[in-house]
RNA sequence: GUGGGUGUAGCUCAGUUGGCAGAGCACCGGAUUGUGGCUCCGGAUGUCGAGGGUUCAAGCCCCUUCACUCACCCCA
């Protein structure tokens, strides 16, 4: 029996991997634009930095981190998600002392043990922003707009951007109080999972799907009537700022978060069809978590995207396919051995060349050629090639004419425009 | 962790009350010497997920197991 891949941690084929590139070409251009520099973090980090940062009593930290030890017994963990590692490296290499503000971007596979189904996986991949230093609402605006410009140039629509305010320190505990004592009396309707939790994590009863956690919470006050004066504020002015620039988004008030860290501003861009997934980018500020991994107490914002959820979402339709510029068809040894010769100068000068390795007929060879999709072929046989010429035939066009060969390069580079541009 | 669905050719899937393993697509070859697409003709391909059981006989029935998948949970 052959020995299978691992559960949930999917390879990404030829045919699938274009639609990846496109995606990450198209985040990295936005991004620039919004003056966002890359970092690259290791995939596995001290346990204990998941811990402090995500929240003990999350799900993730409690049942879906790929936790181990390693040989001289630290207890090490494959990352469940980037932002964290992203501020550990912050604090350790004090990029907050080269620049007020640090906006950085980054890219690579998280894990979480979770079953797997429809988006969602074991290894899966992020592609995140962060930007730390400053609490400006206008920075909550940038990181949205740069978010809604990203799906606007890759091209995913029917999304939608959701916003909320969590509150911070000095609002959120009065907020949570009024709610526990909200569910406490309704506690017949929730769901067992509500029951077990309404004191721990009161906010998810208003994210359940069960009918009765709807209907009971229903009539929950909502944080944004809660907010502190300054957290009130900063989302009124979030709003602002969105609405100057015509992004459009809407007011969530029961959207929760399942990471601890977030405080004020959060936000998601959700779709209806990706099944039950619905969330193909999340993120918001967290203003405490830096001073919490042992930094100093800098402010932050960002988000992460899905990459499977994104490529979902946009199939394959991106993928134009690469053709060949020319296909050698040999026929005969001496024919083959001038054809792999002749490819090998074409392809040195940047132009895809294939040709046949299995000494075919020359039928068999057009078919591959038409097949690949190639845009010329080159039919050299015993004759032709004793004459020191060629017949170049234009697929596109079903026209042939003779070249010489030592004509062939100049002539493709004059018919294709294509030079490499690492050579001039 | 819990529940449902599905495992048959490279892919998508048929397969009758248990009786020789099938189709379409894809692939390969051919249709007057060396010319693609369209058409026509021909060809190869299987551990029927795995293991066990019942039976003269199992893709089909029974048991076990594994994988995939969707949903719950949770999340990107």
């Amino acid at each position: 029996m052959s020995i299978a891949g691992i559960k949930g941690m999917n390879d990404i084929l030829p045919g699938e991997v274009e639609t990846w590139q496109f995606l990450e070409k198209t985040a990295r251009e936005v991004f620039r634009t919004y003056g966002f520099s890359e970092i690259r973090v290791p995939v596995v980090e001290k346990t204990e930095l998941f811990c402090r940062s995500i929240g003990e009593t999350t799900d993730i930290v409690e049942k879906e981190m790929y936790s181990f030890e390693d040989r001289s017994g630290n207890s090490i963990s494959l990352r469940p998600e980037g932002t964290a590692p992203v501020m550990r490296a912050l604090v350790q290499h004090k990029l907050y002392n080269l620049d007020s503000i640090n906006k950085l971007y980054y890219s690579g596979p998280m894990f979480r043990y979770e079953r797997p189904q429809k988006g969602r996986y074991r290894q899966f991949h992020q592609l995140g922003a962060e930007v730390v230093g400053v609490d400006d609402p206008k920075v909550d605006a940038q990181v949205l707009a740069m978010l809604d410009q990203f799906f606007q140039e890759a091209g995913i629509a029917d999304v939608e951007l959701q916003i909320n305010s969590l509150g911070c320190p000095e609002c959120r505990p009065a907020y949570r109080d009024l709610l526990v004592a909200y569910l406490e009396v309704r506690l017949e309707s929730l769901c067992d999972d509500c029951k077990r939790r309404y004191r721990t994590n009161p906010l998810r009863a208003l994210d359940c799907k069960s009918t009765g956690c709807k209907a009971a919470t229903a009539e929950a006050p909502s944080v944004l009537a809660h907010l502190c004066c300054g957290c009130d504020t900063h989302f009124g002015k979030v709003r602002g700022y969105l609405d100057g620039m015509n992004i459009p988004y809407a007011v969530n008030d029961r959207m929760v978060r399942g990471l601890d860290y977030y405080t004020k501003t959060t936000f998601e861009m959700v779709t209806t069809r990706l099944g039950s997934q619905n969330a193909v980018a999340a993120g918001g500020r967290y203003d405490g978590l830096v001073k919490q991994i042992g930094g100093p107490a800098l402010s932050g914002i960002g988000f992460a995207m899905g990459l499977e959820r994104l490529a979902l979402l946009k199939g394959d339709e991106a993928v134009v396919r690469d053709r060949p510029e020319i296909f050698l068809a040999g026929l005969g040894e001496a024919a083959s051995d001038r054809s792999f010769l002749l490819m090998q100068e074409l392809q040195r000068q940047g132009l895809r060349a294939e040709m046949d390795f299995e000494g075919r007929s020359l039928k068999s060879q057009m078919r591959r050629a038409d097949k690949l999709g190639a845009r010329y072929v080159l039919i050299l046989g015993e004759d032709e090639l004793s004459r020191g010429g060629a017949e170049l035939r234009d697929m596109d066009a079903a026209t042939q004419e003779d070249v010489q060969l030592d004509q062939l390069l100049s002539v493709m580079i004059e018919r294709c425009g294509l030079v490499r541009r690492d050579k001039a």
